[in-house]
DNA sequence: TTGAAAGCGCTAACAA
DNA sequence: TTGTTAGCGCTTTCAA
């Protein structure tokens, strides 16, 4: 491993001289500078990190840590925001510290150790929950983070968040305009804040076509396929059986597809079937599935950058920004088959 | 921010005694631990990792570079892998510097910086490639890593891989038993070495029935349901269709199953259509899919498990698994229909 | 334009 | 059982 000094030995210069070379400093000849540059090269070195990190006091890395609530995860939802999150990371020079933590105490105590250990510069939190911890804690602390998604704190902190309510309200439209009396949805746990702005967001736009569900048709599921399906076939054995289920997510709403198919439903017809994400599997399912569009990669990517600039500035202000969704319409979604 | 000396000056000892009360060392009287432990609580000091880091020459850090080659990726496999990954890697006290690069220049300087800089302790290299260059700096270098995959460099590094190999013959026996001849498959990028295995187990498999696959009907994808669906469609479209058609990923066996239907064919009777890797979707989607299934969760967490092994070696033997895939028969295939 | 020296927060060899 | 001291490899202030 070669250090500093070992090019400082070399070159017979003080070891202040040659970090200054390296480091792009003005107040050093060029040749001095040249030389330098060469011999590093030459020699194969390479800073050593954790050394610059201790002096700098800033280690260029943002802490994510990923809920698992359940060991496995399968979702491609998670590849996409962590492709976004982390090119844009790279791009503006940062490193990704991952971890994954089953929400509760562990995750807490993980966080703590992170941000007062001084092994982060900050947190891109998310899936914010209703009341959450992680983000008390932080704001609290006075740790620099952004969420992906709102929370009860949002005041004292920044987030970017899809606009949920207007993104399940462009649902609510379609199917009412379709036709549709008789809906039922499939939502996620009610810790996360995006379930209420989903459900509302439903809520609201069936009333203003003058429907509503009755609350025996809001199932709440765990965001799998495996949930879209089951309860997916717990509705479709109903005598009364809805004209049009949505689902909070796409993997869910696959899950009902399936649930559907199985009984014989042709999905766009007997069936309307919605979901919410825009995954890119959406476009080439069968029938290809009627969602709402969340830029995934791109929230990803900009929560990341909001965080960078937050990092950069010595007085950041809170920023909010509410992305809208928008409605894709494909074939999984028709008109309303009477009866 | 509380340091280890503020503890010392308030208990009136030296750093090293508090260092040394809060590593649980021996030599330290039991009332001045106590004193200690309890004045560090309060104080609320944690230690500063990176500090620790560079003392002890460890840095108890995973390095994990996504080769993103396109930039979005949306692929249920990695989330999956990384939870495995992930989980495993807390359990054992590690943390993951996650990242992602293009395949190439960036890629390779970034595991140059890496593993120079003492930034990470090892890597876990995934989709390893048939002349892979990160393996070669690597090993080159002596820097302890293990791979998801083969390489040409197996004598000299670690592996935990699936029998692809088998995993195809697998699905080859079952597609001749079926009465399949003329068969198709889309594979994927020839840069990674498990395309080569499984297409040589689905070519091996299918001679031992005494078939094969004429060349034109051997086409390679990407692994996005989108190619799936595109190369399916192509030969869906030739006026000698096949019979089957087996995709290397789980992904462009939904897209081509997704082709199938949009033509009117049902897939399972007029057309089978098997994947690979086993993803919790394939249970549920219409029809549930015939796959090989690859333990993806306890491979990652297998992978990691091996390289925190070797790291807390001083002599660490290489170690090669391969493991056994099983084949899942689902509706996705069917006996094969006569023309 | 260069170098000496202090110090980031911690650990550990050695001495007392 | 405790403390002194010397680093880990680097950056940066200050003085020359």
């Amino acid at each position: 491993m070669v250090r500093i000094v070992d090019i400082a030995k070399r070159v017979n210069r003080s070891i202040t001289t040659v970090s200054r070379a390296l480091n792009g400093y003005e107040d050093v000849s060029p040749e001095t500078r040249q030389l330098i540059i060469d011999t590093a090269e030459e020699m194969g070195y390479t800073p050593n990190s954790i050394a610059q990190l201790l002096q700098r006091k800033q280690t260029m890395t943002i802490g994510l840590v990923l809920p698992t609530f359940s060991p496995r995860f399968s979702d491609p939802y998670f590849s996409e925001l962590l492709a976004g999150i982390g090119n844009k990371a790279a791009e503006l020079g940062y490193d990704l510290l991952v971890s994954t933590r089953p929400p509760g105490e562990e995750e807490m105590d993980y966080y703590k150790k992170l941000s007062a250990g001084g092994r982060v510069d900050g947190f891109i939190v998310i899936r914010t929950r209703t009341n959450d911890a992680r983000i008390r804690l932080l704001v609290d602390r006075k740790f620099p983070f952004v969420a992906f998604g709102r929370s009860a704190y949002d005041p004292e902190s920044s987030f970017v968040d899809e606009d949920g309510h207007l993104g399940m309200q462009l649902i609510a439209e379609h199917l009412s305009s379709l036709g549709h009396k008789r809906i039922a949805c499939i939502t996620s746990n009610r810790d996360f804040t995006f379930t209420h702005h989903r459900l509302n967001g439903l809520l609201d736009g069936l009333a203003k076509a003058g429907l509503e569900i009755e609350p025996g048709s809001i199932l709440e599921g765990d965001l799998t396929q495996k949930s879209g399906y089951e309860l997916g076939s717990e509705l479709l054995e109903r005598k009364q059986r809805p004209t049009a289920i949505a689902a909070f997510n796409d993997l869910m709403a696959f899950g009902v597809m399936s649930a559907a198919q199985e009984r014989g439903l042709s999905v766009g017809k007997d069936i309307s079937v919605t979901g919410f994400d825009g995954i890119p599997m959406g476009e080439y399912s069968h029938p290809p599935l009627t969602t709402v569009s969340q830029p995934i990669y791109k929230i990803g990517a900009m929560t990341c950058e909001m965080l960078v600039k937050a990092l950069q500035s010595d007085s950041p202000a809170k920023e909010h920004i509410l992305l809208q969704p928008s409605l894709i319409v494909r074939q999984s979604t028709g008109a309303a088959s009477p009866g």
